[in-house]
DNA sequence: GTGGTGACGACAC
DNA sequence: GGTGTCGCCACCA
């Protein structure tokens, strides 16, 4: 639990996120208490990108599961990770994003229950 | 210390 | 409903 800093805790929220699952940045910013501040997750994102850390920031998408910052992970590969996930996507969209969307706060707290 | 920026979100028009 | 604008706060130059 090392929350030394916001996108610290970004990414641990990010690396609970199940498998085949997807959330958003706006639905961590709440977790973290800033939902407002959602810009906040996005700018972790990219921090994680030289990470030693696995960040599957390919589950976190927009408030309207659109596969937003695709194109820093280059291309598609961002779609590919999420299809092999066994995630469909179309038109960069998730489909069925309401279905698999993984509400950290809804979860975890369940888990605390 | 100040200013600019950003993988977003909500609201206004 | 699509587009434009503001806000929000942490990080970098």
């Amino acid at each position: 639990m090392t929350k030394q800093n916001f996108f610290n805790s970004v990414f641990e929220v990010v690396k609970l996120i199940p498998y085949g699952r997807v959330t958003s940045y706006g639905a961590i910013a709440a977790y973290l208490g800033a939902k407002s501040s959602s810009r906040m997750v996005g700018w972790a994102m990219n921090a994680s990108h030289g990470l030693e850390e696995k960040i599957p920031a390919h589950r976190v998408l927009n408030r309207n599961g659109l596969l937003t910052g695709k194109m820093h992970f280059g291309g598609n590969t961002m779609q590919e990770l999420l299809e092999k996930e066994g995630i469909e996507i179309e038109n960069d969209q998730v489909k069925n994003f309401k279905t698999l969307f993984w509400d950290p706060e809804k979860e975890l707290m369940k888990d605390f229950n």
